[in-house]
RNA sequence: CGGGCUGUAGCGCAGGGGGAGCGCGCCUCGUUCGGGACGAGGAGGCCGUCAGUUCAAAUCUGACCAGCCCGACCA
């Protein structure tokens, strides 16, 4: 392609409602554009790339049996009513009425017509296992669009669903689409880790996000220093840290006054007293009935995982009043000691952990010390419902310590179960004869998410350094001097040169000074730069630049297509490490 | 959905009751030509929309619309 040509402006200068590199990037080398809050026009930069990213998606879900179809982006509301979707989906789900004022939908997701489309064609145990995807365009009314491509409303997806016999085949396919997850990341260049995720409303335990390690990433990763476990914190678990507190040491329960002091903070400043000390007690109501709460100071409550554990529908911190109705006193003074039977007392595994813990009197203005588990309370439950944290002990190997990273979300596979299956009647006849329920797993990777993802990770200030497999263009020729014979004729030699090589090569025959064109070369990240100038065309030479390590060379005219050729082709493939 | 901010040329911004401006970008000419050149000339805006106040509104008031930020939420 001849840049004077092409479709794109770059920009010198940051258009303000843009915050995270990638974005910027995007933004300033033309690649996308916003047309309305989360959603872009995508400019012929930024589909090179993505047609890319789907085609190594392509490659390696084809290799593995899958087959692709495609699915309408405007699903009616029938199918969300048989799944109970369309009153459990909110507001993320675009809704409109079509002439004849039946209710449709722009698909989110595509759970509902998948297994539609299944049911339709599934009759016997013999036909399966199948796996079904599709790239298609989605849309989530997100309640708050942001960072460009990383969190849009519209968005390029490709979905996966498998369907199997058992439970058993069911998580082959899972671990099938778990490979291959890792092939394609892999394959894209991206740095990335495959992390236990939690299942939120769906239910199950069988998930695992891919996240591309990133500064800017929205998610908070824990990993082992010394395994690999690894997991989002939505998910990562906390383990017991001591063996059975030793009750001799007990105190006496003591009422101290705090007035006015409601937060941990603010109470243990007032009693002198470590935040980890103190017994946070909180109250939830879940699926409208009270729950009493009860966690280290120093921790934080992973609703997730609190709902889990309780298996409610709806979990939301209690109201004030829903409070006081409990509990007899507000926020702030809320401890476990002396509290009714009709309340659910769940405890975070940190309780058990210590002694003498001050907490709540359950009476305004005042605190208890030296609060004990069973002696003083007795929770209905202990369980981890804690976040986990940097520093704590790793749940899988012994000796290991959490670090924190952060992540962007590209890749998530979901073990799904039958819920769908089951509620949309998508079933086949066993070898018995008997009719079952088709075992269902679901695959989604953000495609346009994985490119900024990529650029999120692999840029410096100049611009995009672009991982080869996922590059617009892999070489650009820089003919420096446009009015100089030699120099445009041996630019425009190696420029079909390239191109017979089955090089995707860009020539930058605008006529403009050479700073000009080396800021737009660096911006938009080409793998290599093949400068021609004056003075080393004289000399027989071309200089050729790889824009990830800045090293330059200079080599002679008929050397250079052998020489980038087969550096791009080393990398085509991918691989980061 | 709560709290906040912003809408003036393609982008970034200044102005703040009576002439619509600056920088970058764009067009023409000339000089320049290896890290976003310089000079001269030029094109481009219903100042988000609608209403109100006023002799007069980009400017004041109100409503609405749009975009952004923080929070809550999220496959």
């Amino acid at each position: 392609m001849r840049l004077s040509q092409s479709f794109y402006k770059t920009l010198k200068e940051i258009p303000k409602d843009a915050r995270i590199p990638s974005h910027q990037l995007m933004f300033r080398s033309g690649m996308i554009q916003q047309l309305s809050s989360g959603i872009y026009n995508y400019l012929p930069l930024a589909l090179r790339s993505i047609r890319k990213i789907e085609k190594i998606i392509r490659e390696e879900l084809d290799s593995r049996g899958c087959e692709e179809v495609l699915m309408p982006a405007v699903q009616p509301a029938s199918l969300w009513q048989e799944s109970g979707r369309w009153d459990l989906y909110g507001d993320l789900l675009l809704r409109f009425k079509d002439r004849k004022g039946n209710d449709y939908c722009m698909g989110p997701t595509h759970e509902e017509v998948i297994t539609d489309m299944v049911r339709r064609n599934l009759k016997s145990w013999k036909q399966l296992p199948w796996n079904l995807y599709q790239i298609q365009g989605k849309f989530r009314d997100e309640f708050r669009p942001r960072f460009g491509l990383m969190r849009g409303r519209e968005f390029i997806m490709k979905d996966a669903y498998s369907f199997d016999v058992d439970v058993e085949s069911a998580k082959k396919s899972y671990w099938k689409m778990h490979e291959a997850y890792t092939a394609i990341f892999s394959r894209c260049g991206v740095r990335f880790r495959a992390v236990d995720a939690a299942t939120g409303e769906i239910g199950g335990d069988m998930s695992q996000e891919f996240q591309v390690l990133a500064s800017s990433g929205e998610d908070l990763i824990l990993s082992c220093d010394s395994c690999n476990y690894a997991a989002n914190i939505e998910k990562a678990v906390t383990t017991s840290t001591g063996g059975t507190p030793d009750e001799t040491a007990f105190k006496a329960l003591e009422t101290v006054d705090t007035p006015g002091q409601k937060t941990i903070e603010e109470v243990s400043s007032f009693l002198g007293a470590e935040a980890s000390g103190f017994l946070k007690s909180l109250v939830y109501e879940s699926d409208s009935k009270p729950v009493l709460v009860l966690i280290a100071g120093d921790r934080d409550v992973n609703e997730s995982k609190l709902q889990a554990a309780l298996g409610s529908g709806v979990l939301r911190m209690a109201s004030n009043t829903l409070v006081e109705k409990t509990m007899g006193t507000s926020p702030g003074y809320v401890g476990p000691v002396g509290v009714s039977s009709e309340v659910f007392v769940v405890a975070d595994l940190s309780v058990t952990r210590g002694i003498n813990w001050i907490s709540g009197a359950n009476e305004k203005d005042k605190h208890i010390r030296n609060v004990n588990l069973r002696r003083d309370f007795n929770p209905d439950k202990v369980i981890d419902i804690a976040f986990a944290a940097a520093g704590d002990s790793c749940p899988k190997c012994s000796g290991g310590k959490l670090e924190e990273h952060r992540g962007i979300e590209v890749g998530q596979v979901f073990y799904l179960g039958n819920k769908y299956s089951k509620m949309m009647d998508c079933s086949f006849l066993d070898e018995e004869g008997e009719s079952q329920p088709a075992e269902m797993g679901c695959y989604g990777i953000g495609v346009g998410r994985t490119m900024a993802a990529a650029i999120e990770q692999n840029h410096d200030e100049n611009g995009i350094i672009w991982p080869v497999p996922i590059a617009p263009w892999e070489v650009v020729v820089l003919p420096l001097q446009l009015n100089d014979e030699a120099v445009v004729e041996a630019a425009e030699t190696i420029y079909e040169s390239f191109r017979m090589a089955g090089i995707d090569t860009m020539i930058d025959d605008r006529n403009e000074r050479a700073g000009f064109k080396f800021k737009d070369a660096d911006l938009i990240g080409y793998p290599v730069q093949v400068v021609l100038g004056g003075r080393s065309v004289a000399a027989g030479n071309a200089e050729v630049k790889f824009r990830e390590s800045g090293e330059k060379s200079e080599m002679p005219l008929d050397d250079v297509v052998v020489v980038v050729r087969d550096w791009i082709l080393e990398r085509r493939q991918g691989g980061a490490e």
